[in-house]
DNA sequence: TTTCCGCATTGACAAAAGTCAATTTTTCTA
DNA sequence: TAGAAAAATTGACTTTTGTCAATGCGGAAA
C-alpha cells in the first residue's frame, strides 16, 4: 500500500507499532497542490492537519497592509496545521503550496479518536509540539536580534548546518522572501548582502551562497560585531 | 490534602477525574522561591516541570551581550519548563522568580509514566501546547510590526485586554522589561509613551496607564497609522 | 531624615533601516 | 527565442531608532 509507505517515513509517526501505522493510513487521504495554490487560510476552521509527502509549504501571517511574515518553510516529513485539531479552532496562519506539493491530510475527528486510545502515539505528538515551541523560541530570539545584519548572519549559519555543515549551499526561498523572513524589506538585504561579499565574508550568486568566513559571520550573528 | 487543592486549580488539569488529580498530587512537590531566584538556567537538564501557585515567574533568554528578552511572564495557574520533558534535553531558556513565588514542581520520570497511562491527560497537554504555538505566534507577528509605536500599542491593548478591557491598569513590569519585550531601549520607549501622552492617547503615570482614546491605538498597532 | 542607588526621562547626535524611483538581471511564457 | 513580467540591485533621501551623557525622581537603608 503507497500510503503506509509515506506514513512509516513521517518523523512523527516514528516508532510506532505497524498497526498503529495501519490505523493511521486508514483515516489518511491524499492531496495534491500546485505552486502557489492556498492549502488554508488563516481563520478557516482547523479540521484537520497535513504532513508533506513531497514538495514545499510556506506558512505565513499577513500583516495588515498585506505584507507577508513567513513563520515556516516545511519540507517533506513535516507537520502542519495540527494546532486547531487540539484547541478546537480555526488556523493560526496561511499554508501555500511552495513547489507542486503532494500532501496527507488527516482529519480531526478520526484522529481524535485514534490519540484518546492510544498514549504513546501522544507522546509523540507532545514532543513534536515541544519542539516546535523550541523553534519558536530561537526564532523570536533571532527576530529580536536588533540588526538585520545579525539576523542575516545567523540564518546563513542556520541555513549551512541544514545543508549538513558545508561552506556552499542554495537558499531554497527567493531573496524577497528571505527579506520577509528576517523582517526587513529587498532593498536593504540586498545592500547587506553586497556589503559582506565586499569583505569577503560570503560569496553571493544568485541562489548560491557560499561561506568564505565562517569566524566573522559567527560574529556578526552572536557578538554584535559590526559589518 | 493541601497539595491536592492546588493542583485542582491549574488549568492544565482542568477536566480530569479525582483519581487523575490524586494521582498527581501523589507526584507532585510543593517548592518556594525568593524574589529574583533562579529556577533554572538555559542549558540545565530538563527533570521536571512547573506549575505556580501563586507569584510570578519570568521566562527569559539571554543575548551574548547579556541582554534579556523576555518570552513570557507567567503567573498562577501557569505551566512552564514542561519542553525538555517530552523532547528529553535541556531548558531552552532562563526561569526566574519575578516575586516571592510558590511552585509545584512535577518530576520527569513519574510524569511521563502518568501520560503513557492515560490519554486523557495527554490530551489536556496537546491542546495546552498548541494554545502556546498559536500564542507564539501571535508575538512573532507583533514582534514583526516594524515600528516600535506600533509594538507599544499592541501590548497596551493586550494588557488592558488581560485587566479585563479596562481602560485604566497596572502594568505589571518595569518599563525598562517592557521595552526589552518589546525588542527596544527604555530611552525610546519613554519618549514613544510621551509622545503618545502628548497627543491624548494615553495617560501614564508611573506603571498606572490609561487608554484615552482606545480607536486611535488601535490605529496605530493595525494599520500603520503614525504617531 | 538624609543619602544613595536604580530607574526613568530628556537632549544632542550618530547609525541603521526604510521609501521612492530608476535600472538591470533573471525567469517565464507565448 | 523574443518579449513581458517579476525579482534584484542601486542611488538619493527621509525617518526611525540607538548611543552617550546629563539630570530628575523615588524608595530603601543607615
Amino acid at each position: 500500500m503507497k500510503l503506509l509507505d509515506h506514513i512509516v517515513t513521517i518523523p512523527l509517526f516514528e516508532g510506532l507499532s505497524r498497526g498503529q501505522h495501519e490505523a493511521l493510513a486508514r483515516i489518511a487521504v491524499s492531496r495534491s497542490y500546485k505552486k502557489g495554490q492556498t492549502i488554508f487560510s488563516e481563520g478557516d476552521e482547523g479540521i484537520g492537519f497535513y504532513a508533506i509527502v513531497s514538495g514545499r509549504v510556506k506558512i505565513f501571517k499577513l500583516s495588515p497592509e498585506g505584507k507577508e511574515q513567513i513563520l515556516h518553510m516545511m519540507g517533506p516529513g513535516d507537520i502542519f496545521g495540527e494546532v486547531p485539531v487540539f484547541t478546537g479552532r480555526e488556523y493560526p496562519a496561511y499554508a501555500e503550496a511552495h513547489n507542486n506539493s503532494s500532501l496527507l491530510f488527516f482529519p480531526r475527528n478520526s484522529f481524535i479518536e485514534l490519540v484518546k486510545k492510544d498514549p504513546s502515539l501522544s507522546l509523540n505528538l507532545l514532543a513534536l509540539l515541544s519542539r516546535r515551541l523550541r523553534r519558536f523560541a530561537a526564532l523570536i530570539e533571532d527576530l529580536s536580534l536588533k540588526e538585520v545584519p545579525a539576523r542575516l548572519a545567523a540564518y546563513l549559519l542556520y541555513a549551512s548546518k541544514k545543508s549538513s555543515n558545508k561552506d556552499e549551499f542554495d537558499l531554497d526561498i527567493s531573496k524577497g522572501q528571505l527579506a520577509s523572513i528576517l523582517g526587513t524589506i529587498p532593498e536593504t538585504l540586498s545592500r547587506i548582502l553586497g556589503r559582506m561579499g565586499r569583505q569577503g565574508i560570503i560569496l553571493s550568486e544568485g541562489s548560491r551562497m557560499k561561506i568564505l568566513n565562517r569566524t566573522t559571520l559567527e560574529e556578526i550573528a552572536t557578538k554584535g560585531r559590526k559589518l
